[in-house]
Formats: structure tokens, sequence, C-alpha cells
DNA sequence: TCGGAGTAGTTGACGTTTCAAGAACCTGGA
DNA sequence: TCCAGGTTCTTGAAACGTCAACTACTCCGA
């Protein structure tokens, strides 16, 4: 490893504007949601169940689609539940496993509070951007995902 | 506010596709630099300061360049401090500031640790994108972030 | 039927970030 | 001169994420 394969200029600029807009710009959007009392955790959380058919998902599965392990999407999940947002139901045929439910009540304040959190993400990111380099970051931040995301559970790196 | 400015489908898929690389793929990057005891932010002060005219930075500049808070950098400097990789000097005319200065410690375990992180991050990301894809990459993420770095304190949002 | 290996989810402790407050200092006007 | 308001940096508490156990269950082969 560690051979000399340096960072053209183009690649630095790239890295370090990904830096800006994960230390700057992102912070930004708990700000808006935690004035409803929200991480954006909990709401990637809702958006997955509420995408999900029958709106509920197996714990192992909502984690997959928020992107957060397993711990993380436990300690997240209690607010939810307290609030009544989400439901916990068991799954037949598997005593381990829970499948959460989005509740109306959960579903209403994801709608509530979707057109801000959206409004927040355009104005960090798409009203900079013409609809070509909307693409190109779609295509490729897009590739950069799937990589990470086909390899789950798989070799953490490195050979 | 809260018109009905949804996101298109392009949009969407960016925008999932940057929180699938911050969640998922930026966490490994702590990883590799722990095993050096380290951690990104480190890297960003080493690196900036490495960066700087006379390898010294005013603390807030620093900051700035590192794209990170006050109070955390207050936290954060402490380690490397304490390491001898920086040291403190006040700054003269202003009995307020501080001076952080690369020292030749901080400057070689830079040099030993950047090879690594590097090769992190192009195995994160650019080694999955061709020469254009890198571009628009950069093209796009630029200008979101220049839009963040250029309202610094500057209002907050909305209007 | 048993037992080891793997899976699902939770918990608590630890390290980090954030936020609000504060201490020390500078600036400019009355 | 003096003091109000801004700047620079630090600090401690609270909230969050991560990691390493741990419980409970399933699977599968002997």
């Amino acid at each position: 490893m560690a051979e000399d394969r340096w960072l053209d200029d183009t690649e630095q600029r790239a890295w370090r504007a990904l830096l800006v807009v994960v230390n700057r710009g992102l912070p930004g959007l708990e700000r808006t949601l935690k004035r409803h009392d929200l991480l954006v955790v909990h709401y990637s959380m809702l958006v997955a169940l509420s995408e999900a058919p029958g709106r509920s998902l197996r714990l192992t599965d909502l984690a997959e689609a928020a992107n957060v392990s397993p711990s993380r999407l436990s300690h997240r999940l209690r607010l939810l539940i307290e609030r009544g947002d989400v439901a916990i139901e068991s799954v037949e045929g598997d005593a381990r496993g829970k499948t959460a439910v989005l509740t109306e009540t959960g579903h209403e304040r994801l709608i509530e509070v979707a057109p801000h959190h959206v409004e927040d993400v355009r104005r960090l990111v798409f009203d900079h951007l013409d609809e070509d380099e909307t693409a190109c970051l779609a295509a490729a931040l897009g590739k950069v995902a799937d990589v990470l995301c086909r390899r789950d559970g798989t070799t953490t790196d490195v050979g």
C-alpha cells in the first residue's frame, strides 16, 4: 500500500468541496429539523418507512434503508416510538425480529416536516446547479454510492 | 415558505447518493486514521497548517480552513499540542489571538499519514470515476461549496 | 435431541460534537 | 477616560455516534 498515487488538481477540488458541503452544509439541515424536535436520522427513518410496502420494515432493513448502524437505529428509534410516530410489531415466524410500522401520526409528521427539509436541501445544493450539473452529480455520486451499498457486509477493506 | 418545490428524480438520486457517501463512506476514513491515533479533524488541521505560509495560522483562520467550529477546534487542538505536532504562539498586536504553528514533528506525522488517507479517499471515491465524472463532480460540488464559504457569518437562512 | 454457529436487536460506556456561557481583550464613540 | 459592543478563544454539560458486549432466538449438522 501507500504507493505514490496522489490526488490531481481536479480530484482535490472535488474532495475539498465535498468536505465543505459535509462540514458546513449538512449541520444546517439538523438545525432546521430540530425545530420540529427531530434529527436528520429520524427523518431518514420516517422516509424509509413511508416508502416501504405497508409502510413497515424489518428493523435490519430499516437500518439499511436509512444508512445507519443497528445500534444507532435502536437509540434513535426510542423517541419515535415514545411519540407514537412508529409502532413496533413482532415478526411471525421469527421471534428475534421486529417490524417498525409508520403510524398515521408519524405519517402526518413526515408530511408536515418534509417540505421544510426539502426546501433546505434545495437551498443547500440544487438551487446552485443547473440541470446538467445536477445530472453529473447524480451520476458520479451514484456510482460511488452503488459501490458502498454493494459491499454491505463484505470485506471492510484492503487486500 | 414550504412551497411545492419538490425534488425531481435526478435530484433525488443525487441527494440520496450523497447521503450514502456521507453515512457509509466517510466513517471508514475515521477508522483508518484512528490507527495513527488521529481523527479526520486532526488531519484537516494538520493539512491546513502545512499549506499556510510559515506553516502557521491564526486559530480563527485555522478553524475556517479546516471547516470546524471554534469550539471543536479548541477541543481537538489539545491532543496535537500535547503531542508536539502543533505549537501555540501569541499574536503580537492582539493579546486575544493565538497562532498555531505546525512543528517539524507534526509535519513528519502528516507526511507519514497522508498517503494512507489519500489512498482511502481514492478507494472511496475516485477509483470509481473516470476523468469526466471527476471533473463534473468537482464543478458541481465546487459551486455548492463556494456558496457555503462565501456566506460565512452572514444570514443563516431564509428571508 | 443436542449443541455450536450465526442472526436480530438492545444496552451501556466512551469519545466526539454542539451549544451556551464565560473570560480576556480590542475598538470606537461620548 | 470610560464603557458598551464586538472579537477571540476556552470551557463544561448535554446530546449524539460508535463500539463491544450481551440476550434471545434460529439454523443446521451430528
